[in-house]
DNA sequence: AGACAACTGTGACTTATGTCATAGTTGAAC
DNA sequence: GTTCAACTATGACATAAGTCACAGTTGTCT
């Protein structure tokens, strides 16, 4: 009971880039694991020994700061793979980032000392591996601009516009949420959102708001 | 004369990871590069196809923002590849940062036709590239920590002393230079220095900055 | 040596963002 | 329907960073 698994046919299903005798290799070296929501996928410090591949729900990755900060930097979807767990299992190091289930979130697990043997053996897994570490390349450059070159009330919109589009236009967020991933303060955004509002960009309800697709 | 190239046991002094028979393939299909100090290895919006392989000089690689703002991201060195041309190239996609050679820089440049075929069939290659998207994932991992969490001055303190271990701590650069590269402005930058030299941490002069180690 | 462009220093002011204080609002639980 | 905690709104002020103006310095070229 404590180490149920998928069969192949489920793990083709979520990753349908798979190639059969991959998957027939990872439901037999693969646990499955669920976390409910808010459970902690990874922990900074944390010394990671699986890579996790995601197929169902949605993992919030997050940046920690040395004085507890967050800054969220994207989700994962299923049919996903978390990259940097994969640089953990394989380096031997400890989590850099926190990574927090924010729904009901089943996922696979594949033990370290299976890596070498996966990307030597399975042509489809590599490409797989490479795929993951580019989509997420991207991913932090877009992060990188935002921050960079962007003031608050421009990392605010595209923040949103992300949500958005993930999570449906009705985003179940309250202002404390949203100026902790973006590492600011509830005052700030309030009064961006407010801003935004008069713009008729999005309107204002208590726990939620709604995007109107600008 | 057009496209010169390097000996086998060249490319392995250069990436002593490669195997003899990876290093004689990229022998036949790589091209030599020579780029002067300044000369634009990569540009934004340029359709790139070839993964480029540093083997002298270095290579500095900035994120453009919408109106022309650079920001630094990291350096190049020799036994690196560039991650960002190896995205670009397998993706038929634009390249979405400047590279500028920083030194007298020479570079093996391997087409794209071939990445698919040097993954499948060699190994070392394949544990380079994703050693390679590895380090740099950590190294934006880094630079996102210092921009989210971090106030100017502990910005500049980090880059400071990122470019006294790579380049010596006699850092040969303008306070307009650094201003660019953190995208702030050269009167910040000098007023930040000027503090930093009353503490103790470094020495002021014309054109470049003695790091004290601190 | 003189001249000049590039570099550096610094005061005064503006703007974006963060912080503090305080009050109003709303949904959920009893 | 009362109560309460959590959420939202907003003014006043503090701080970090950017901008403007101008002066002083230094290396280099002739």
């Amino acid at each position: 009971m404590n180490t149920t698994s998928f069969t192949p046919a489920e793990i083709i299903q979520y990753f349908p880039q798979f190639d059969l005798d991959l998957a027939e290799f990872l439901s037999q070296i693969g646990e499955s694991r669920t976390f409910d929501d808010g459970d902690i996928v990874m922990k900074t410090g944390q010394f990671f020994k699986s890579a996790v591949l995601i197929v169902k729900g949605r993992v919030k990755l997050y940046r920690e700061g040395d004085d507890g900060e967050e800054f969220f930097m994207y989700y994962l979807d299923p049919g996903n793979a978390c990259a940097l767990s994969m640089i953990c299992a394989a380096r031997n190091q400890s989590s850099s980032v926190m990574a927090v289930a924010v729904e009901e979130t089943e996922a696979i697990l594949i033990p370290i000392q299976y890596m070498d043997r996966l990307m030597t053996n399975y042509k489809s897994w590599y490409y797989f591996v490479i795929e993951t570490y580019r989509n997420r390349f991207e991913e932090l450059l877009s992060v990188i601009d935002n921050i960079a070159f962007k003031n608050m009330d421009e990392r605010l919109e595209w923040y949103l516009k992300r949500q958005s589009q993930k999570l449906g236009t009705t985003i179940h967020l309250t202002h404390q949420q949203i100026a902790n991933d973006l590492n600011s303060s509830r005052e700030v955004i309030s009064r961006l959102l407010k801003k935004m509002e008069q713009d008729g960009q999005i309107d204002l309800h208590r726990n939620h708001i709604s995007w109107k697709g600008i």
